[in-house]
DNA sequence: CCTTGAACTGAATCAGGTTTGGCTGTGGTA
DNA sequence: TACCACAGCCAAACCTGATTCAGTTCAAGG
């Protein structure tokens, strides 16, 4: 018995298909609309197995959000990693949140409409430590940005101003992107990149 | 029989406080982890009236970001009118936005976290209207943002740039707020105001 | 009184996520 | 070679919570 759901991937498993197949459908569909059922059938395969790999819909849901805030999170250390001002680290922390592949949008946009998932406890353990996990990326993001707001006041190269405020506002700026942007819209993702850019420069530069 | 949904308050109608109670529930717990039956034993009633005057859980929610985008939409009319440069327009719009009771702050809450509900078409023929109808005061709520930019733009209070952008990033730094303010904490609605106003001029301001 | 319709209800029904119990095939090992 | 453990899988039963059914109550108007 037991749904002990698997941590080392085996040679035959599905996960990875199981995470891209729900990844298009909670983001093409929204993540309520979409049937766990019909992620089965993606997959091909029958809807209890999926609970060989996962605990339940939600447990996944929180493991493709913790996936994004995991690479959201790396990639803005990656990014900001050897840079000579906080001027350069801002525009290379931009470029790193928003260049991106479409499979990464789609992530970014579950992951925003599911925040309020992390605020309340869930009652199954692994879903709660995946939780947890999910959460403690969050505040990782959420440093990350406050961090380089704070170098930059203290170098000189941002205003003094609140950085708690200032911090969690680009967060939203950055993000909204991905209200609206489609790939092969009218603007391009150089074009967006570029405005974001400036528009953060505009609100922290001294 | 039928569930015809009543337009016009009779004086029995509980329909108001149903709304009231769905707005604390939704707000406070989210609305996919709130129990339908417990707004009932809320207001007081089987669950099953509660079908007299929403069509569906859906509906009532529907309902409710409705009437929260209306409500910001009028204010921000209201609040825009008879300013004498688009600066006080702006000045004045962030604090129609923003300076709220608690029950907005949960409406605006409800109405982002579900935002994306309104993307696509709704099977029943009452919850599809009201999709409409709320769609078209997002689009109200969008387009009074652009028109200030671009007021502001055409007259030089504003630099000159991509109004879609500019307008969009603008409600999603106001917007923002709601996600980590809190009644009581650390900074009170005022500062937020202020703090807002001046992040959002030193965006557009030429 | 009697009728009408808003307001309401308890008892089904239904949909979808989840649990149960068991089957299959592969890789390691005695 | 025989066997074992366990990842991987499934059909059918189950449970929860939203929704529908088939009425009942009650206040106002004629």
């Amino acid at each position: 018995m037991s749904t002990q759901t698997v941590t080392t991937e085996g040679p035959r498993s599905k996960r990875a298909l199981i995470l891209r197949a729900a990844i298009e459908s909670f983001g093409d569909d929204g993540f309520e609309h979409t049937k766990w059922a019909s992620v089965a059938d993606k997959v091909g395969i029958g809807q209890t197995a999926l609970y060989h790999y996962f605990e339940s819909k939600v447990h996944c849901l929180l493991t493709i959000m913790s996936s994004e805030l995991e690479r959201s999170a790396t990639a803005f250390a990656a990014a900001v990693e050897g840079q000579a001002t906080p001027t350069d680290e801002l525009r290379a922390a931009v470029k790193a949140a928003l260049d991106v592949g479409p499979r990464e949008v789609l992530q970014a946009r579950i992951l925003q409409s599911h925040m309020d998932l992390l605020a309340s406890p869930r009652q199954s353990e692994r879903e709660e430590a995946e939780r947890q996990h999910a959460r403690e990326l969050v505040r990782q993001v959420e440093h990350n940005w406050l961090d380089l707001v704070e170098r930059g006041i203290a170098s000189g190269d941002f205003a003094a101003r609140d950085a708690f405020q200032t911090s969690h506002m680009m967060l939203a700026m950055i993000l909204s992107v991905w209200r609206w942007y489609r790939e092969g819209g009218a603007l391009s993702n150089e074009d967006v990149r570029e405005f974001t850019t400036e528009a953060l420069l505009r609100l922290v530069r001294a």
